[in-house]
DNA sequence: TTTTAAAGTTGTAATGATTACAAAATAGAG
DNA sequence: CTCTATTTTGTAATCATTACAACTTTAAAA
């Protein structure tokens, strides 16, 4: 999923995803889609925050909310649904699919599998406009935590 | 997905569920895990409280929460993570995944699709206890709504 | 370049879900 | 029946999120 484009991608691409989505590519919007361009860990709002707030005194946290809400709006960003969790963001939209470790709850990004024999959603009058597939298990880290 | 089995299955067979979990069928416990058994809705805790109460006076919002948490623990109920909503339960436990309109916030189930081609986990270093298959979009209620 | 209006940001206060906690009630073991 | 562990209850605290109104910035018009 961590492709070199992404980590690597540039303010002026940022900008020109902003632009193109027909936002105005504000500093703050700017540091929060690169935030999450360039981490992997699909962060919660606090996480974000966090990590910006330093270089940006003047941050606010409703502005992390607030953006994140229109680059979502904008499909520049996804959030994701977690159990037990609040809610995480993820920038990177390739498809792929998510392996949730119900001990630390680190999110681990997976190659997509689209599902075998999809059930006719026609005949049940559904729209389906996404998939989403979640695993949930113990990540290596914390099974060898635990074998201690 | 909807068994005439979960239906109508009677507080006897409730009670011989919690105990073989271990746990004490006290009368809020049947009623919570009742609730869920008896409903194809995936309510809310606000829901089932407000579905209990009336039979229930004396019941506390904090013994649903309790509860769930108990049950969820013992695999009697699971949660479910839904974007933009908060954490709802599903008493029915035959694999099956989710539609959800991202419309209404209602919760349809659906058979479950195994994914294809799973992805080698164990290279990874990651245990998969469970697959959560989730698709979201417009049911038909929403899209005639619409269309109007 | 100045003016102006819209868009965006900020901080505070409110809301709403969930959890902590301690007291009261209950149930099963002896 | 008594005792002890379990369960339930209500209140208060916490934590994430949203509402809102004031302030700032931007871009475009004059």
């Amino acid at each position: 999923m961590q492709t070199q484009q992404d980590k690597d991608v540039t303010t002026i691409e940022l900008s020109r995803r902003l632009l193109e989505a027909g936002l105005r590519p504000s500093v703050q919007r700017l540091a929060v889609l690169g935030d999450l361009c360039h981490h992997y860990d699909h962060p919660t709002v606090d996480t974000i925050y966090s990590r910006l707030q330093p270089q940006m005194p003047t941050l606010s946290k409703t502005t992390v909310y607030n953006t994140l809400r229109v680059l979502c709006d904008a499909g520049l960003v996804r959030s994701l649904n977690i159990e037990y969790a609040n809610q995480r963001f993820d920038g990177h939209l390739e498809p792929h699919d998510h392996f949730i470790c119900t001990c630390c709850g680190r999110v681990y990004d997976l190659p997509h599998n689209r599902t075998a024999d999809l059930p006719s959603f026609e005949d049940l009058g559904l729209q389906v406009d996404r998939e989403e597939i979640s695993y949930y298990g113990f990540c290596r880290e914390c099974r060898d935590k635990q074998a201690r």
